[in-house]
DNA sequence: TTGTGTTTTACGACCTCC
DNA sequence: GGAGGTCGTAAAACACAA
């Protein structure tokens, strides 16, 4: 039995079980060509950064010029040494930060050991007749220059340690919008989406400059990671644009997460002490630190707080 | 293969700020 | 009143031990 009917028959089982009626089917209702995506080394280097938190990012700020223009943006901010091996996907906006090379630089650390080996043969062929054609009468076959890697379309597994390590159809037992997204409750068939690793990807990104994020940001976040998708996907009649509503809410839950974490942190002191050093700022509630727009001051995560836009 | 624990989306309640 | 914050929680998705 395969991974994909092995979830769905334990989504109905526990389904039945939690509500006592047929789980509503949201994954695999469409199959994508998101490898394309997981070859970027998505899901890896978001785990990654996660792992890394709190000692990579002890400040975790945004550029200081973050509410200025972002044509001042610099990347890679260099009180972080190896963050400078990370670049974000080109074409996530316009800003100059986020229009470097999209290639996964070879400086970024090893690949974690938990991420398990895979083949490429080991996932359903392309040609799996359980899957979807996809002929998107929206999708142009013309790529924006420096939108995605221009080895997105070829082979798998050739871009990221990540891409040789996760079966490269991995993603499509992840779930997608339902073909009939008719309402979002938690009963009918979109209760909940799984992003893709490229929008946690950039999502993480942009929370790792800041745990912030301004109205602007926001939005040119929703509407690159919506185009890079649809860019990099080719799925029929099914497009999946991470609203500014989804970019809040997973900020919000990014912050929620964090905070989880460092109270787990706080609770056991003593054992990461030894093994993770970390500056004397991150001793705050650490990783809480934020930036303000226009200054490079830390605030507590913890404390409400309501950012100022710019316009 | 299955049961179970963890993580990830999504939402509601409530709060503050403008 | 609206936007966006935290907090708590539901439930889907996922990981993994047995």
């Amino acid at each position: 039995m395969g991974r994909l009917d092995r979830a769905r028959k334990t989504l109905n089982v526990r389904s039945r079980k939690l509500t006592g009626e047929p789980a509503a089917r949201v994954t695999a209702s469409y199959l994508g060509a998101r490898y394309a995506l997981e070859s970027l080394g998505g899901k890896m280097y978001v785990s990654y950064l996660l792992e890394k938190d709190s000692s990579m990012y002890p400040n975790s700020v945004r550029h200081p010029s973050l509410n200025l223009n972002h044509q001042n943006f610099v990347p890679a901010p260099p009180q972080y040494s190896d963050f400078t091996g990370y670049h974000h996907v080109p074409g996530i906006s316009n800003d100059p930060h986020h229009s470097q090379t999209g290639s996964w630089n070879a400086a970024y650390p090893a690949p974690r050991e938990e991420w398990p080996p895979y083949g490429p043969g080991t996932g359903p062929s392309p040609a799996n007749p359980g899957q979807i054609s996809f002929t998107p009468p929206d999708f142009s076959p013309v790529q924006p220059p420096g939108l995605l890697p221009p080895s997105i379309n070829s082979s798998v597994g050739q871009l990221s340690p990540d891409s040789q390590r996760r079966n490269p159809y991995d993603w499509m037992r992840r779930s997608a919008p339902p073909s009939n997204s008719g309402g979002k409750t938690r009963t009918k068939d979109k209760y909940r989406v799984v992003y893709t690793d490229h929008q946690r990807l950039e999502l993480e990104k942009e929370f790792h400059y800041s745990r912030y994020i301004t109205i602007r940001r926001k939005a040119e976040l929703a509407t690159a990671l919506s185009l890079s998708e649809r860019q990099a996907i080719t799925y029929t009649s099914l497009t999946w644009f991470l609203t500014l509503s989804e970019v809040k809410i997973w900020f919000q839950n990014r912050r929620a997460k964090e905070r989880k974490l460092n109270k787990k942190k706080m609770q056991q002191p003593q054992a990461t002490s030894t093994t993770t050093p970390t500056p004397p700022s991150s001793a705050l509630p650490n990783t809480a630190a934020m930036v303000t727009s226009s200054s490079v001051g830390l605030v507590s995560s913890s404390m409400p707080m309501t950012i100022k836009e710019e316009y």
